[in-house]
DNA sequence: ATAGGGTTAG
């Protein structure tokens, strides 16, 4: 009983150093305890795990389950789901699948944690039909699914591009006595403004509404969003009104966003008065609010004004991430400083940021618009990494100087690596080629292209 | 645990 009691106590130690991330001194409660001849039982060393894989990596959890096991106590449920969640999380599913089949082999089932996270993986690596079959097992295996999984599931056909079939989901679980709390609104509005469905969106909200809740930041900041995103400025902007009234604009993320969209338009005055009454209004500057007064004071032309901010931001203690650097790349592009945006960029790489990905699309962009086409392209063929934006840029503005041969090769290898194909780049290459009389080619090309989508399936 | 949210193209 003496000895119960005292590892209870060992376990709370152990959690609350968890907690404030201070393993080590987790590490040294532990010998401590030992040393007095308290022993550590498997919650002990499933907390430990839980830390190590949160905090540290999944090889320093799976080191402490060794340890556990040389201390004769067998790892449970629990103790695998830390490792699965840490490897699910960063999409090892092989990692993770080899975490199951040792499960397996000690005679410990996996439970319903273990399973949400591997359908939740699945997912995110764009493969809706095992996730699917995720949920089979759960079934099977005589789990019941819980709220969590089906949030996961509906999450997971959105953002497949499943949104009927998640919408079909939700209003079948309506029928077996679901009750959707506030997430799996928000799930589905976000899912139904990204495909466009903006009156669908807005009857779930009028559901939630009228099943006696409350939306929340969440809900709010998506909705506002989504009218961004369709060019509805007034309209987004009512809704952080109504935020503002709520008090859900009390991270000043709200404030940023709005900003950020004010400046995409030109509007710096008002993105001026807005950042100034997120100041007013007693919200701390982070590393994202000087973000926007940077990318505010590049749009202006006030470089001296930005660096200084990149200035304050390290004194205060806070750290430049790989958005404060893309962001005054892009404003010395935009200003036509191509050297300057180059010698950022060279900063940048010496700060040891390793993706200086779409620091570089900006650059290709800025040497496109001061007419320097072949240098971009020049530095297009150089990169290791290109996305859908190096891509779009590039194509673009090879047919605005008329160049749709090239554009055609490089419209062909952008279809071929499977990222998103921007619809007006090709009409752009077709038309271009058509226009100027290449129509064999043009008919070549689309024929082409429809046989490398077939392949890629 | 699972929703949202900052940089680049059109």
């Amino acid at each position: 009983m003496v000895v119960s009691l005292s590892t209870r106590l060992l376990n709370i130690t152990i959690v609350s150093f968890c907690k404030a991330q201070q393993l080590q001194k987790a590490e040294v409660a532990l010998i401590d305890a030992i040393r007095l001849g308290i022993l550590p039982d498997v919650v002990t060393y499933n907390q430990l795990i839980d830390g190590y894989c949160r905090l540290v990596s999944l090889e320093s959890g799976y080191d402490v389950v060794r340890r556990m096991c040389i201390a004769g106590i067998k790892p449970d449920s629990v103790t695998f789901n830390s490792l699965i969640a840490r490897a699910t999380h960063q999409n090892q599913l092989s990692r993770a699948l080899d975490l199951f089949e040792e499960m397996f082999q000690w005679g410990v089932s996996p439970d319903l944690w273990s399973y949400n996270n591997l359908m939740h993986c699945l997912f995110k690596l764009g493969r809706p039909d095992d996730a699917y079959r995720v949920l089979n097992d759960i079934i099977v295996n005589d789990l019941s699914p819980s709220r969590a999984t089906c949030n996961i599931m509906i999450n997971g056909l959105c953002k497949n591009g499943y949104t009927n079939n998640a919408l079909n989901y939700f209003r079948n679980l309506q029928r077996y006595g679901f009750v959707p709390g506030v997430m799996t609104y928000n799930i589905l509005i976000n899912g139904l403004c990204k495909a466009r469905r903006l009156n669908a969106a807005s009857r779930l909200l009028k559901e939630l509404v009228e099943s006696g809740q409350s939306p929340n930041a969440a809900t709010y900041t998506t909705i506002m969003k989504s009218f961004f995103r369709f060019n509805k400025l007034e309209e987004g902007l009512a809704i952080f009104a109504l935020m503002r009234s709520k008090g859900y604009t009390f991270d000043g993320f709200a404030y940023c966003t709005v900003s950020g969209a004010l400046i995409k338009r030109g509007r710096l005055v008002e993105a001026n008065d807005l950042m100034a009454q997120m100041t007013r209004d007693g919200i701390e500057l982070d590393t994202l609010s000087y973000n926007t007064k940077i990318n505010l004071r590049c749009r202006e032309g006030k470089f001296e004004d930005a660096y200084q901010l990149l200035d304050e931001l390290e004194k205060s203690g806070l750290e430049c991430d790989v958005y404060t650097h893309s962001i005054i790349v892009d404003g010395m592009c935009k200003a036509g400083d191509l050297e300057g945006a180059q010698r950022h960029l060279q900063y940048m790489g010496s700060l040891g940021f390793k993706s200086t990905l779409v620091a570089l699309n900006c650059i290709v962009n800025g040497l496109c618009k001061v007419g320097d086409v072949d240098r971009a392209m020049a530095l297009f063929e150089s990169m290791e990494t290109r996305d859908d934006f190096t891509y779009a840029i590039i194509v673009h503005n090879l047919c605005k100087a008329r160049r749709y041969k090239k554009a055609s090769k490089i419209l062909f290898s952008w279809v071929k690596s499977g990222l998103k194909v921007l619809r007006s780049c090709q009409r752009a290459v077709l038309d271009g080629l058509r226009d100027s009389g290449y129509i064999t080619d043009a008919k070549k090309l689309q024929s082409k292209i429809w046989k490398a989508r077939m392949l890629r399936y």
